[in-house]
DNA sequence: TACCAGGAGAAAA
DNA sequence: TTTTCTCATGGT
């Protein structure tokens, strides 16, 4: 993928789609808890899950840590996986209190605190990126599932890349941009989840008669 | 009713 | 080392 082709399905997004303001969430903490929750999850059901910690008044790591787990799982019930995601977030809280918070954290350079996430139980490249990019702002790439299916199809990344292949590949097209990774994620999930789902309808479609869910393209390339 | 959604870890091959 | 299975709710 080339530079031109990176910034020219940007452009594409942002055009039909606009700003985004990612991620949706009050503080950073907030950002951390939202990337755990909406793990292979849909966001409107990780919304009520953090409604539900808010009503609590356990939006805090020292007070998710003071939860019984079987409270806290039933507070996470609406994004599914709910005792998974008890567990998880509980590692996550109990590294990030260990490691002094938020303002500590903020001191390690980025591949430090990259390789730190990904030790946590839990937090994997995605999960590690979302929370890099959106609640530490540092110019990491996030790759999830709508940006595999969009750029294989559009035949600007190789079937069966590993993620940090394709983290790799953006970053180098695009150069260390903090507000560019922002808004490109962004304009992918919104992309992804509205127009290009598996099965849609993309008459109206940004990217035409390049779109993922184009029929054209479907007939040859559909795996 | 079946499929899908902003994955990750554990177990099996 | 790679692939498969498991975890689970809510919307379409």
């Amino acid at each position: 993928m080339t530079p031109q082709q990176a910034r020219a399905v940007y452009r594409a997004l942002y055009d039909c789609w606009g700003p985004q303001h990612w991620w949706p969430g009050d503080t950073p903490f907030e950002i951390m808890v939202g990337a755990i929750l909406t793990q292979n999850t849909n966001w409107s059901n990780v919304e009520r899950a953090i409604a539900n910690m808010k009503a609590l008044d356990a939006l805090d790591a020292e007070r998710i840590l003071a939860l019984p787990e079987d409270r806290l799982a039933e507070a996470l019930r609406p994004s599914g996986y709910f005792n998974v995601k008890a567990r998880r977030l509980r590692a996550f809280c109990a590294w990030y209190v260990q490691e002094g918070g938020f303002e500590h954290l903020s001191g390690l350079d980025t591949e430090t605190l990259r390789k730190a996430l990904l030790a946590v139980h839990g937090i994997g490249p995605e999960t590690a990126d979302d929370i890099l990019l959106y609640a530490f702002e540092r110019p990491v790439f996030v790759v999830d599932a709508y940006t595999r299916r969009i750029f294989n199809r559009l035949g600007l990344l190789e079937e069966g890349l590993g993620y940090e292949e394709i983290r790799q590949r953006f970053e180098q097209a695009l150069g260390p941009d903090m507000a560019c990774f922002n808004e490109y994620h962004a304009l992918i999930v919104q992309h992804g989840k509205t127009t290009c789902r598996p099965r849609p309808l993309c008459e109206t479609c940004c990217l035409g008669a390049d779109c993922p869910s184009n029929p054209l393209q479907d007939s040859g390339s559909e795996s």
